[in-house]
DNA sequence: ATTAATTATGATAACGATTATCAGTTTCAA
DNA sequence: TTGAAACTGATAATCGTTATCATAATTAAT
């Protein structure tokens, strides 16, 4: 089984927080790392409920919740509705360009824009941790 | 009485969907100017209640919605909890510092970030249409 | 002014996403 | 092995928001 990384970082997580270990946990864990989609909570559980069907709703919310904690994950509020949880360990940080029209969304970077954030929040005597761009627009295809 | 032209666009806006003029409409239209908060749906309510208590939260909801059509106002959405809405009509465009410890938030604007955006917009074939940019860190006030 | 068509209203039910509760189960260190 | 503490699934509760509905207000045409 893949994951080794992602996997070491949870126990350490759950061990250091004086947590137990359980199955359900990894279920959801492995069910995580294993699409690159940005799941919500229902969504996941429908992909775990395939390989546990015992694993309740709020179990999932729960340990989504650890996830994001330990920085495995972390949520994605694409205006309203559901929250989405996409991948955080490992992967660049990067904005998001979303289609008023399909929904549909890419992924982008640039370190200019990054680094022009921070030299706003110095200006402002903030101390800056994160940060989420979304940007609006018509997608290519929709565009047509 | 002042705010004559954001009266007269919302009356125009309305007229010209084909909706009728009500005074709730007007309270509530009055008492979001007032006020340079962003306030929740529940807040602007207990503000007209103030004024006139038979309205309805519903009518609330309702108006915050056409504020928004029309462009007088704009949801912001900082994370969880309710959607907050700012004036717009007559506005720079900007951006927001959140502080993570003590919720409040001061509002920034860089125009070398806006330029950047299009750019990256540009670079993905995108028609841009608007942006959310929140920074989240610790304010002055709360690093101490 | 009267009417008739249409929109607006407030109360409240319904909704969707999320969190809290709780009784029973599992983990784990001693 | 045991006992304290965490974990679980089911589901009730919560919160913000929207839908429903019967009644009231607005408006344009008479």
């Amino acid at each position: 089984m893949a994951f080794e990384e992602e996997q070491k970082i949870f126990d350490s997580f759950v061990r250091d927080k004086g947590l137990k270990h359980s199955g359900q946990r990894k279920d959801i864990l492995l069910t995580f790392l294993k699409t690159e989609k940005h799941l919500t909570a229902d969504e996941l559980h429908a992909l775990v409920k395939k390989k546990n069907p015992a694993v309740g709703i709020a179990t999932v919310y729960r340990t989504l919740r650890l996830l994001c904690e330990c920085r495995l994950s972390s949520e994605l509020r694409l205006g309203n509705g559901a929250v989405r949880y996409e991948h955080f360990y490992g992967h660049e940080h990067h904005d998001h360009l979303i289609c008023v029209k399909c929904g549909n969304f890419i992924e982008v970077m640039d370190p200019e824009i990054e680094k022009l954030q921070e030299r706003l929040a110095k200006k402002e005597d903030f101390r800056l941790q994160g940060h989420k761009l979304l940007m609006y627009g018509v997608c290519r295809k929709c565009k047509q």
